[in-house]
DNA sequence: ACTTTCTTGTGAAGCTTTTCACAAGCGGCC
DNA sequence: GGCCGCTTGTGAAAAGCTTCACAAGAAAGT
């Protein structure tokens, strides 16, 4: 939203546009950023520029993020190809499949390598972030795999609820999920 | 998860099961549970079968949702082909694209069509919600013009907020934002 | 320098969600 | 039939989150 507004010529921003743009309250947009600190300034707003940079080092993406991408169907690609990934200093250093037809298949710089390497590679290059764009019944296999070799955190797009240690965060993403969800609001309000 | 209990030969669940799978706590199942009704048996759990049934009933589950796909990109293509997708109860009767080059290829069954039908083909066949896999800088006029043909729900993985009516659902992924979630939690555990 | 206008940062109040804890109920076994 | 071991459903307590409301500070105009 930052740079949207940097693009617009912005140069410093309020809660209340803060909060318009993003669906909440200024109340709320104030609470948030206050518990990283105070970085506004009274009857000016915040400075779009700072509180951009102040942000990314909250987030951690002031560094490049090291990622293997474990499964090169059709949403493995989608992520692969994906322009932003890149640019928002996510590096994906390694292309993991276990079919033999794909392996050796070439994405981009990068060669689909044999499953059995993950373990290898994410030790090798240093990954901190894996990618499972695997089918559920692999997903389990391939988290504690990635866990053992020292991997900090997976994004996991199987239909399964995976196991591991509480200390590594784990985002889901499950597209079935997403649109029951919406079912439900909608069925919610035809059946007060 | 109940699906996968059945698979394993399990007849009925006990909330401290239904926690342990999925990440949470027994009472947090049994009180979300019983916002819908009461259907557990006490000393016995919950009868596997029976709160499946109740779930899709009570998630809008129990009829076929017609969907309609804009962008037939990598994301576009990832989801199509996504085999829950159909036997989850989601029927994607059109896909829409904006490339000239594309229309007119063919995905299965379908064919691709040109967005200026989107529209039209909303209204014809009656579809109910709407996956946006397009470019975020069409993100808001795809929704917008979905929401006029009488669209009733959005999924929506351009990144941007789209606004919208506020009684029409939005679920919104956004895989940076996934990846950025990740590197916040990693970041914050090293700097507490 | 003073007033006006704007907007932050933040205690306090209000609201929601989660956890606790236990009576009530079910099934099986003696 | 009566007792025992489990497990639900649910008020009450605790924790967490959001909103309110306003003093304090910053800029800009007079």
């Amino acid at each position: 939203m930052l740079e949207l507004i940097q693009d617009d010529g912005g140069v410093t921003v309020s809660s209340e546009q803060l909060a318009r743009r993003g669906h909440t309250t200024a109340a709320q947009v104030r609470k948030d950023l206050s518990h990283f600190g105070s970085f506004g300034k009274r009857g000016l707003g915040y400075s779009v520029d700072e509180l951009k940079d102040r942000l990314r080092t909250i987030l951690g993406l002031d560094r490049v993020w090291r990622v293997i991408l474990v499964g090169a169907g059709r949403i493995g690609s989608a992520l692969f190809e994906y322009p932003d990934f890149r640019k928002r200093g996510y590096d994906c250093v390694a292309v993991v499949d276990s079919d033999p037809a794909k392996i050796g298949e070439k994405w981009g710089e990068r060669v689909i390598r044999p499953a059995e390497e993950l373990e290898s590679l994410i030790k090798e290059l240093r990954a901190t972030l894996v990618i499972l764009a695997v089918p559920a019944s692999a997903a389990q296999l391939v988290a504690e795999c990635s866990v053992n070799a020292g991997v900090r955190g997976i994004l996991n797009f199987a239909p399964v609820q995976i196991q591991v240690p509480e200390d590594i965060p784990v985002e889901n993403v499950n597209l079935v999920m997403e649109l029951e969800a919406l079912s439900f609001q909608i069925t919610r309000a035809l059946t007060p």
